[in-house]
DNA sequence: CGTATAGTTGATTAGTATCAACGCTAGTGG
DNA sequence: CCACTAGCGTTGATACTAATCAACTATACG
């Protein structure tokens, strides 16, 4: 929120990493990250054009990556760290549209721009592919499209499950949803299901389950006094009572 | 909801038009369409190949085309009719995904089955395409593959937009963003901004909005008071001042 | 150590849901 | 042709969930 008004870092700038160093302490969780974001089903080969077109950088907390309404000219893979995305209302009512973790990326939009905003939540490592490039690099490379296509249908997917949590949850069952998908994201990445990290504000996981602070803060407590789950920081969560979260998430 | 145990018509069963008559009555339409569905941006051969994948088939209204979680099979396009694609909780709550029009297409969807019901709301005419031959067709022709990216892409930009409209908008927020949006995608189709036709039941609108039917009829005659909107009869809505019902919908 | 920010808790309000009744419309069968 | 019925839509009374307003506590930071 602070950096509202702080011009995005150029990339090219003095927070870049020019060479990635494949050999660097860093490999195993780049291989992980080949697993689950775009460059997952192409040949080595593929991944090392890709690589000619990509560019990385290390960005600081709270940091905007770009606005809802800019020039689509990017997609974003993140290697490190969490960013979310979000819409504004023009009177600042907020509803943030995904958080995203290593290995995921972000960045598709329309000739109206990006159609959220962008920000980094904890410092963040970043991979950013030119559309430009891509679009032309996919002419020659069907599965890098085929790629991108099925990504797509991804977040479409998770976008209309949102839909009904939105629409049809309530309070308890948003947060009982919420913290069992990031406690299977967490596991998809190979970290144990509990506890799960909150890198995220109370009022990001607010706007993200359109509710207020106040709520998504009593529900968490309410939660803890079932011994469902245990807080032993604000950035933590313990999940003491998986099939009871898992029941409350699907609503029964 | 009739027709939830009701089996599928077969598109090759009783009800299907074999053949389409590129002469018919429905040619004009046949041509809007071109525009607006995955057909666009295709060469008269390519348009042709798509045609020999093809399957035509007239469906009554209230009538479920597939079910969440059944294998994804087909991918469907609206020649003409309405439909409405929805996710059900356990306990009966249901959340409607979107309303499709003529040139609509729908049926992406992961391993894990069609993520929602389609059901049409009024008698609709539907072209249906094998993803398995839709697959191999994309092989040869990547303009058919860009086509159903876009159209992906466009279809998480709507997604995401209703998020924030269920996350934090107001019923009547609601209700008048559903009219904008409603006589926007008519004129879109060459219709006139008013009135707009509204097909679908108050339950449909309620479960789209993440409201019950109380709250919608009651929104609707309080806009119908304040002289915004007029209703001749349920199913048409008379925009009487489009401006304030835009800034309604932006929330301001 | 002091200040700012984030998170929690409490009291009250407001917006929407729920429950209930009634009117309208369309289709049905006598 | 018209009464009958069923489903949809509207309206009213009340309840309840979550929002708002406010105070306080914990945590992070300089």
């Amino acid at each position: 929120m602070g950096s509202l008004h702080m011009p995005p870092l150029d990339f090219d700038g003095h927070k870049i990493d020019h060479v990635a160093n494949l050999k660097s302490p860093q490999c195993r969780n780049c291989d992980i990250v080949r697993e689950i974001a775009f460059c997952a089903d192409l040949s080595h080969d593929e991944v090392s054009r890709l690589a000619t077109v990509r560019c990385h950088a290390t960005l600081p907390a709270s940091f905007t990556i770009f606005r809802e309404g800019d020039v689509v000219d990017h997609v974003y893979s993140i290697s490190n760290g969490a960013v979310k995305l979000y819409k504004l209302l023009p009177d600042g009512r907020r509803q943030i549209i995904g958080f995203l973790f290593s290995g995921d990326i972000f960045g598709l939009g329309t000739h109206d721009g990006y159609c959220y905003t962008a920000e980094t939540i904890t410092p963040t490592h970043l991979c950013r592919f030119s559309h430009r490039k891509l679009d032309s690099l996919m002419e020659e490379m069907p599965r890098l499209e085929r790629r991108m296509f099925s990504m797509a249908v991804k977040e479409l997917v998770a976008a209309q499950e949102q839909m009904l949590l939105l629409g049809r949850k309530t309070a308890r069952e948003k947060v009982a949803t919420f913290l069992v998908k990031l406690a299977e994201r967490g596991v998809k990445m190979g970290l144990p299901t509990s506890p799960v990290a909150l890198p995220m504000s109370r009022a990001d996981i607010a706007d993200y389950l359109g509710l207020t602070v106040e709520t998504v803060s009593r529900t968490f407590t309410q939660l803890k006094r079932d011994n469902i789950i245990g807080l032993p920081s604000s950035g933590h969560c313990v999940l003491n009572d998986w099939d009871t979260l898992r029941e409350m998430a699907e609503g029964t």
